[in-house]
DNA sequence: TAGTCCATGTAAGATGTTACATGATTCA
DNA sequence: TGAATCATGTAACATCTTACATGGACTA
């Protein structure tokens, strides 16, 4: 069985922009086709749907604002359960699984931390953060190094990428945690 | 309608990873639990589905190999149809799209791309990346300096890491040429 | 002989994509 | 008045996740 509760990814990236103001499915969908949350289809078969599961658990209360001389637009804002699970969200642990899995939600869910959750979280999150990723990125050197020899230039070239990625990642966490230090 | 007749990110990391090597669902699912390539799923309601669904589309043959005293395992191999929309998938121009969307089924692509297209096609591919990221980047850094003053700590500073990513990318992509011209 | 690893699968459901569809309003 | 934009939706389908299930072979 499945998560019939929370959120997919997308459905948090929606729940934290309507966190920020009221707004419309096309609202949204303008949103991620002309901002760097292009990485989010904009298009209406992904939006509207992903709006009604929102809704339906009580996630979401949208309300159609009809103000005349202006078209129809369905204008939604948190609920106060959907308001908690959001935040819920984004105290999150982060697991290897996280890390392994694929870096773009973590980031995701930093970006909405200040807001949602406060600076105290936002700076916890990039400790933990940190420190995942030091256990992490030694595993993937070991494998570099343990591979070497057979493996295509492409294949090196690709994986020594994903490295150092991380590695910027880690120095990322550092240069922000001072900045949050700074503003304290 | 849907493409019917080609693969998902994942089936084209399969279709990689059985062009190299016949291999088992178990051997492909062990491999993505053992290495590097833990972002996709090692699950097994994940793999042999997925399978199932590329032997449909005739890009893969599946052959049960019955040795005695081995247990029952099925062997997959290419045809060459599948060898060949492998090849049109490497072949792929770079678009805007691809990289808005996330970079990880670039890279993917990149690491099968001596086995599977041959260094001249990696080497068109680092450049048309490179290309790609010179015109994207500067459209995310406008995005920043026009909506700096406007955004919370943490917003600004995810950005920042994927400008970041973006340009660590770029820098990659031109070690990776140096490192093809050495080798000829 | 009991536990672990090898090996493959199915079922139910959530999620996402592409394509198609509709109608109102604004603007040239 | 015709095109573009605003605004919302549905249908069909592919894909993926989680959980459940089975049985053979190896090893302590």
């Amino acid at each position: 069985m499945v998560n019939r509760s929370s959120a997919s990814t997308l459905g948090f990236a929606l729940l934290g922009l309507i966190a920020q103001k009221a707004r419309s499915g096309y609202d949204l969908r303008k949103f991620f086709s002309s901002t760097p949350m292009a990485s989010f289809s904009d298009s209406p078969g992904t939006i509207y749907p992903a709006l009604r599961r929102l809704e339906r658990r009580g996630l979401i209360r949208g309300q159609v604002d009809r103000e005349r001389g202006r078209r129809r637009r369905e204008l939604f804002q948190l609920t106060p359960h959907g308001r908690a699970e959001f935040h819920r969200w984004l105290q999150r642990g982060i697991t290897r699984a996280d890390v392994e899995h694929g870096v773009d939600a973590l980031i995701l869910r930093f970006a909405f931390m200040d807001e949602g959750a406060g600076r105290t979280a936002a700076f916890r999150f990039l400790k933990a953060l940190g420190k995942e990723l030091g256990e992490y990125i030694p595993s993937l050197r070991e494998y570099l190094n343990s591979n070497r020899p057979s493996m295509p230039l492409s294949g090196r070239l690709a994986l020594e990428n994903g490295i150092l990625r991380y590695e910027t990642l880690l120095g990322w966490t550092k240069a922000a945690m001072a900045a949050y230090r700074k503003e304290n």
